[in-house]
DNA sequence: AGATTTACCTAACAGTGTTAATCAAACAGT
DNA sequence: ACTGTTTGATTAACACTGTTAGGTAAATCT
């Protein structure tokens, strides 16, 4: 009998390295849950300390400043919001009434309705004196949001469909830049598939900055028809411009 | 000789007032610079009264509070932006190769990249702490900016050919809704046109934002031809959902 | 058991919006 | 011209913010 655990002796498991973990992940819901309350510029680490019991400076031991808190919020909230239109493509009906672009759409806006404060966070006004780190940590869970989208869009089309797809004639320039665009930000489309695809996304993003930064309150309720309206005449528009062989 | 001025002795022209007035319009230009440098979280009364050479206390005596002060500044801006735009439009040949809409569409861009802190200031997250009043004081440049866009798109037509707009159907309760809408918000459009100027507003206003809030930095300057590519596709989708006759 | 790392503390600095109390200059009415 | 009042601007103070420095006790590692 060498040892009473499950595990072999080999990780010892560090106490301390857990306590730090659950440390860790206290601060990060309690700054979410003040984000959530007073908006994203209403974090303060003194806020969070007190609601944790202890002092501002203790924070400085689990992130070294307040910068890197918040690029952990904004990280984990693309994530989250990423996780939020997959799983609802993921868990629709291949052939449903709805275009699956239309479920993955309603619900990036649903999950900015409900999480505004944190959608303000990734999409609004950038926080005063934050600098986002230079590698894309930030910004990779936003990518995973795009994919979902134009694997909707585009999906079922070659490659070569998408060369041909209907939109004004692009300048030279433009259409090398977008070529020699990394493969990880419009998944390898053609040019013309790319540019729709800003444009759509433009379309659908902003109808949701509107509603979620309140300035079209005035329609009530009711925005919810018009958005899915407005989003079934987009995928509708976008798949009349692919040519179909 | 009764009098050495050209005015007749009726208004003695108040000495105070005028310092009044220029004192005024130094902070809020002061405050402008500010929030042009430092983003509109970055405004400080503190910094702004260092600026002009006096304290900030002093400030109180023309804004009661930093609220009224920001209230001004916002209602300024959707000024300037609702003059921007409108000027666009009409300085613009009637019959150019370039529909005015995508005129005033060009313009709002450029305004936003042209004073991208005040445009967050207008169109991202709300300031901390600010209640915008009750009254539509702020809005009612807002509402200008609408006017003009909804003027290029449907101004040619009929209100009977305007209610006959290909959108998706609508249901009885958002139908009444819109009808009963005051004049000042969609001008008295037909409910139809109403919900498709929503969407064009998203579409337009979208593009906007992630540009000058940053979102497709990666594309760089070439975004403007994306843009108008976009705002001309949109037109004419927008035109041809319309009945001719 | 001794050395070291980790966690947390108190104290301090410069910054923020706002209120209170005070004082001088400009105006209004008699 | 002399009041009384409004306005402009001041100093002092309160509670708040992120951050750094220095010190102490506990947990971990060697």
């Amino acid at each position: 009998m060498k040892d009473d655990s499950a595990t072999p002796d080999a990780d010892p498991v560090p106490l301390r390295r857990r306590r730090r973990a659950t440390a860790t992940r206290e601060i990060l819901d309690a700054a979410q849950e003040q984000i959530a309350l007073h908006g994203p510029f209403g974090l303060s680490l003194r806020s969070i300390a007190r609601g944790l019991g202890m002092t501002v400076q203790a924070l400085y031991h689990y992130f070294p400043s307040r910068d890197e808190l918040v690029t952990a919020l904004i990280t984990e909230a693309y994530h989250e919001l990423a996780d939020a239109v997959r799983s609802a493509v993921d868990s629709a009906p291949p052939h449903g009434d709805l275009p699956r672009f239309v479920i993955a759409a309603e619900a990036f806006r649903r999950w900015g309705l409900d999480n505004p404060s944190r959608f303000q966070l990734l999409y609004g006004t950038p926080l005063l004196r934050y600098e986002a780190p230079a590698d894309g940590r930030t910004t990779a869970g936003a990518r995973r949001i795009g994919t979902v989208f134009y694997r909707e869009l585009f999906g079922a089309f070659t490659h070569e469909q998408l060369s041909r797809t209907e939109v004004p004639p692009l300048s030279p320039a433009l259409r090398a830049r977008l070529e020699q665009m990394p493969p990880e930000m419009f998944g390898g489309l053609p040019p013309q598939a790319a540019v729709l695809f800003v444009s759509v996304w433009g379309h659908l993003h902003g109808l949701v900055v509107l509603e979620v930064f309140g300035h079209t309150s005035f329609i009530g309720p009711l925005q919810a028809e018009i958005f899915r309206g407005a989003m079934h005449n987009l995928f509708s528009d976008t798949q009349r411009r692919i040519p179909a062989d």
